[in-house]
DNA sequence: ATAAATAGGTCAGTATTACTGACGTTGTCA
DNA sequence: TGACAACGTCAGTAATACTGACCTATTTAT
């Protein structure tokens, strides 16, 4: 290890950067993860059922397998989670119009208003870091994100993105 | 929720974009442990191991406490881990010279070539970002996940990071 | 010299997230 | 009607992480 290092040696910047890189990405999302996380104790619920009310809120109507293709988990993992929003009134289903083996899932009044409770601090961080670093620091931000996806999910993520939701 | 999402409201730029970085921010995560999560099956390790051996390899001769505040975890929760990379030799322990209390942590040549197995997949992730991205979209990118910090956390995590881990 | 504080480890118990594999139900479609 | 798809569920296991209590070795301040 000592000869990449070695300020002499070219690679030296290259590798340090990238190390630069992967730590700035965990401590931000050390850090992202850790007031929401708070608050979901208070409602005794767990990170997973914010991803799950979080992405049920940005593509209402989904199916279960969309949430299952966004999440990369399997369906025994978000069963237990989506049967505690549906049990708590956060999250209902609704069978598809064209085909009814689907469950349609879509926030109730109830988890549009614990989504917003949990993903506003989030969002008030991600205020903060942006007006502090200027629209031409986020557009590198986002552009970068991008690019640190798998090339196979990057299309159907920066559609999803993009479009809002919808 | 109508309202926010009108075209009209001035607010609905804003919170669209900030949620697409909190979406960015979670689908790069996703893909960005995948691979290393892939490579620690074969060892029979978590991503917890991997945490330690980079963080280690990164700061070496750090106490095991400095490692508690890097990872924000309870000693209880880093004990496994660390007893497992000790009998297994990625990692050996020295007493402090000044405080013999301290037991600094060090990797073993079999735990650097590890660390640099597990961690060559997210440099080249990284690298193939920045490649893709420019210098410009990677100040940019830099800038805000660290502006995503807990401010109390920015002092020490900019200057761990520019330091290089010394 | 001794008491308090610190660094670290450990025991016990629990929760959450997530996995594999197998099997069942309901519904679509050829 | 039979293959397949969407979804759910049962059972078992593993990894990560938590709280709380208690222990040792060592440093430091009185």
């Amino acid at each position: 290890m000592v000869e990449t290092r070695s300020p002499a040696n070219p690679l030296f910047l290259r590798d340090e950067e990238l190390r630069q890189g992967i730590e700035l990405m965990f401590y931000a999302y050390r850090d992202f993860t850790f007031e929401s996380d708070q608050q979901l104790k208070h409602y005794k619920l767990g990170r997973a059922h914010h991803r799950a009310l979080y992405f049920i809120g940005r593509h209402p109507g989904q199916t279960v397998g969309h949430l299952l293709a966004i999440l990369k988990v399997t369906k025994q993992s978000i069963s237990r989670v989506l049967k505690d929003l549906l049990e708590q009134e956060y999250v209902e289903q609704k069978s598809g119009a064209r085909d009814r083996r689907e469950r349609r899932l879509f926030l109730t009044e109830r988890g549009e208003k614990l989504e917003r409770d949990l993903t506003d601090r989030q969002s008030q961080r991600f205020a903060r870091a942006y007006r502090e670093t200027g629209a031409e620091a986020v557009e590198g931000f986002r552009k970068v994100l991008l690019g640190l996806l798998d090339p196979t999910e990057r299309g159907h993520v920066d559609k999803r993105v993009r479009s809002g939701g919808r």
